[in-house]
RNA sequence: CGGGGCGUAGCUCAGUCUGGUAGAGUGCUUGCUUUGGGAGCAAGAUGUCGUAGGUUCGAAUCCUGUCGCCCCGACCA
């Protein structure tokens, strides 16, 4: 059978995931490496996904602001184990302006800068130094802000979404006066990502907290959100870390408590990234391209008109005119494809875009008083013909099924990729059989050279402590 | 940053070994016939052969430099 990308995934799953990219017109490598440009259809997902998101991060009590891009070094040394773990992909602005040198537009030696900057990978350090200031008593506390930006990270291997050396992402930055509260809000923001992968992306994730070997430099605890991607690897989508005091203290960000003694505060962050979008086309799409839960889809249904020329053009309006706001009543989004497309290149269009449902429209839909729809996810057997007086309702319900649909269905496959190993000999011969997926081992497995060289041959990382009992840890290959 | 591969039409690529006026498929444009899961025929347009230099009467082709991309490593929120 002809499938729409190729190659299919199980022929090479990383070229058929570049190729869907392209297909669905999502992004294209953009001429700075290791970026890429997000194309209206694929940011159009994006905003849908931000706004569901920035709704709950509201919801969770944290305001929006927004810091500078540039970082001056010096608040980058501050934190010791930070620092390590960012040096080595930092961009750095060392001039501020161009200069005519032999025809070329070079950085002008004149302008350069005494204390460089760097562009933020993430903005723990200029927050940290905001905050130093902006809290002063324990009324101050707890302070939640949140930021939508871009960062950077200059990274040596680039994959479209999954890595990228800028991304967007929202980074949220919590202050609180004890590290019970930091603590609970960290728990508690990885449990806001949880719950919005499961009814936003349609995606079930394994939830855990990072080993102290795998956790973000400079935190307590890190809390992860694991995806496994159709290939069994694991996608980190999400993560909300504990900071403890460290950041505190290298800003020195100090209350006043009501004992009248200045304290240290604790400190949480948080972020979820363009990455998600990833994970998002991993998880749920096939060989014909992008198959998109409804609640994430730009348009949730798509009218295709079937013309031959020899109908009644008004009628086809009034039709789909009356179909459209049936939908737009009810607060769907849909688009009626009234291009000049052969009939059945509108229908691949907007299969490989990954349209919840398509609506057949002909001479015989508007004879009968009827309609004809598709969902995306399963495919021409799931064809049916509706009553026009039906639709709204109809196609309201089939949305909301397809939502929880697609959950179920890469529920049931993320059991399948999901292999308890007793000890480490089991888990050596599973990954020499291929075996792909989450290997659940007890953590003390884990902690011996044995294990490191595991790690070099097969190239696998611990991804998170199972959340159910924390002396088990999953261990996986990666994006 | 190491190892390998590749830069030729919008896209995928042939042509390079063996130097001699730039090619195919697909897409695009136009017309007619078509149209319920990727239509057919016909006509047409499209290039700084990544880039800079060298060798040569002559370079996509040979030589040197350089830039970029892909894959595999190393590295990594």
């Amino acid at each position: 059978m002809k499938t729409a990308i190729t190659p299919t995934r199980s022929e090479n799953f990383s070229e058929w995931y570049q190729n869907l990219i392209v297909a669905a017109d999502l992004a294209e490598n953009a001429p700075v490496r290791g970026c890429m440009t997000v194309k209206p259809y694929g940011w159009a997902i994006w905003e849908l996904m931000r706004d569901e998101m920035d709704k709950r991060i509201k919801a969770a009590g944290v305001q929006n602001a927004n810091f500078p891009l540039l970082i001056p070094i010096e608040f980058f040394n501050k934190e010791a184990e930070h620092v390590a773990g960012f040096a080595k992909e930092a961009a750095v602005v060392t001039h501020y302006r161009l200069k005519m040198i032999d025809g070329k537009l070079q950085p002008d030696p004149e302008s350069k800068l005494t204390e460089p900057y760097i562009i933020r990978p993430t903005s723990e350090t200029i927050i940290g130094e905001a905050m130093s200031r902006w809290v002063q008593s324990y009324r101050d506390l707890p302070l939640k802000l949140n930021q939508w930006v871009n960062v950077m990270r200059w990274e040596m291997r680039p994959r479209m979404f999954l890595r990228t050396s800028e991304f967007n992402w929202q980074e949220g930055h919590n202050v609180f006066a004890t590290h019970d509260e930091a603590n609970e809000d960290a728990r508690k923001m990885h449990k806001v990502y949880g719950d919005y992968m499961r009814d936003v992306l349609a995606i079930p994730c394994i939830m855990g907290e990072k080993t102290p070997e795998e956790r973000f430099a400079g935190a307590d605890h890190t809390y992860t959100i694991e995806q496994i991607m159709q290939d069994g690897k694991a996608l980190q989508a999400g993560t909300s870390h504990d900071l403890g005091q460290h950041f505190a203290k290298s800003f020195g960000i100090q209350y006043l408590g009501t004992d009248g003694k200045l304290t240290h505060a604790w400190t949480t962050s948080w972020g979820t990234s363009t990455r998600m979008m990833g994970g998002l086309f991993m998880t749920h799409s096939d060989d014909d391209g992008l198959v998109l839960p409804p609640v994430v889809a730009p348009y949730q249904v798509v009218i295709i008109p079937i013309t031959r020329g020899d109908e009644n053009i008004d009628a086809m309006n009034e039709f789909t005119t009356n179909l459209e706001s049936q939908l737009r009543d009810r607060g769907i989004r849909v688009l009626t494809d009234n291009s000049d497309m052969r009939a059945p290149d509108k229908m691949w269009k907007w299969i490989k875009r990954g349209v919840p449902l398509r609506v057949e429209i002909g001479g015989r839909e508007i004879e009968t008083g009827t309609v004809t729809m598709t969902r995306r996810d399963l495919g021409k057997s799931s064809r049916e013909t509706v009553s026009v007086a039906d639709f709204g309702e109809t196609v309201a319900a089939k949305l909301d099924t397809m939502q929880h649909d697609m959950f179920a269905v890469a529920a049931e496959r993320n059991k399948t990729m999901i292999h308890n190993v007793k000890d480490l000999a089991e888990l050596e011969s599973a990954l020499s059989k291929g075996t792909i997926g989450f290997f659940r081992i007890k953590y003390t497995e884990t902690q011996n050279d044995r294990f490191d060289a595991l790690i070099e041959k097969y190239k696998i990382s611990r991804r998170c402590l199972d959340d159910s009992d924390p002396s088990f840890v999953f261990v996986a290959k990666s994006y």
